[in-house]
DNA sequence: CCAAAAGTGTTGGTAGTACACCCATGA
DNA sequence: TCATGGGTGTACTACCAACACTTTTGG
């Protein structure tokens, strides 16, 4: 005789934040159920009968953190049978990016705190979610390169020096200033403002740069491709 | 009160097989239940309480079809919520490569056919299974260009000419010959062997060529990038 | 006037692309 | 001998990487 099925489904969110001082961030929350109680975790939560898989992360996030993200992509599911030690649980994880004004956090209802982390110094993590945090920092890494989703990381508006500061923590590794720029800005899609930048502390002020992702796509369309 | 969650889980399979003669083929099975009774659809099936997802796909895959395949990866999550006009499935999608030798198959008990049919030639689809076609024909393509999984889809031992070939279908644009084994001989990890190939028509028989997985990790360690 | 950040061009090397003729075999 | 498929090298170009000094501002 056949045992029916009885698996459940999650979905999980590995939303990246960027902040000039502290670098690549994620976002986790304390967990106040069991299991893994009062453990930090990525938020998201199992996925009600109508609705999708990004309907599901939406609002799981709007739920425990209060963020809105404005790139989602789906990263990769984990099924492996022992991953939660009750049930079976099967997540969808995805990752986002979120602009930088939403780096002050309201806790939601089904968790205790929610909060930034600096991606090199994470807390001890509930289930799988070290792995699939690492696996987002990975498919991060290598779709940087290849699409500009970095502008999603940076305010509307972004002196050219955080761009590039961004791609260096990114990949973990300085990149030339000049090269940089020139590579950039032969694509088109990135528009000097007459705006300037006004600095903290010293140093010359440069203008503000806008990424137009209209242009963006008409580019892509006539078939060049990012590619640093 | 909250209603408790009513989701299944399946695992669908997009098998490509490489022929010289027919091109890039997908490994397609004949339903033999409603919904979609007699329609051509992926291989696959619901996940069990305790196998792991890619135990699942492969178990489908010995009952449907008797293929074993040797390069499998996750592909892609669907889960929009009538993707399946009965109930709610959310269905994992993997993507397998298998060598030549499988061309003859032999339908299992839970499908009425297993057939190969040309990428260019699909028949009716159930479920959402041509999108999920499409979706794992756009990884192979991008993924083929940056490691070598091409091999997986050729014999132990083949002639330089059926790489290329394989390269110009799969991408859909032709190679330059001499160009092409430049940069893969460049690599170090294609090894050619004495014995020569036997043709079938006319033609200069040309050397079996051979490629070395070890020497290919090995060198991956220690740093170069396969990209064509 | 000093420290901090931003702006800016040139050169050399290399890797990629384009390209055409000869050779071995089977029919 | 002809048709088929396999084998091979060169030259030009274009892109990429390396690299340092000057300018503007705040303190």
């Amino acid at each position: 005789m056949e045992q029916t099925q009885d698996i459940r489904l999650a979905v999980d969110a590995v939303v990246f934040g960027y902040h000039a001082e502290e670098g690549l961030q994620v976002l986790l929350i304390k967990r106040n159920i069991e299991p893994y109680q009062d453990v930090w975790a990525l938020p998201g939560g199992l996925v009600k009968n109508s609705e999708s898989l990004e309907q599901a992360i939406e609002r799981e996030l709007q739920e425990e953190t209060g963020v809105a993200i404005n790139y989602l992509e789906q990263l990769y599911s984990f099924g492996a049978p022992a991953r939660d030690p009750r049930n079976r649980v099967v997540s969808i994880a995805y990752y986002g990016l979120v602009k930088p004004e939403v780096f002050d956090l309201r806790p939601g209802t089904d968790a205790n705190a929610a909060q930034w982390y600096d991606t090199h110094a994470l807390p001890d993590l509930a289930f799988d979610h070290q792995e699939i945090i690492h696996y987002a920092l990975k498919r991060l890494k290598g779709k940087i390169v290849y699409e500009p989703i970095g502008f999603e990381l940076l305010d509307e508006l972004f002196p050219f020096s955080a761009l590039e500061k961004l791609y260096s923590v990114v990949l973990g590794q300085p990149v030339d200033r000049r090269n940089f720029k020139k590579k950039i800005m032969k694509f088109g899609f990135l528009e000097e403002t007459d705006q300037k930048q006004k600095l903290k502390g010293a140093g010359r002020p440069g203008p503000l740069f806008k990424f137009n992702k209209e242009k963006y796509f008409q580019l892509k369309k006539e078939g060049i491709n990012f590619e640093l």
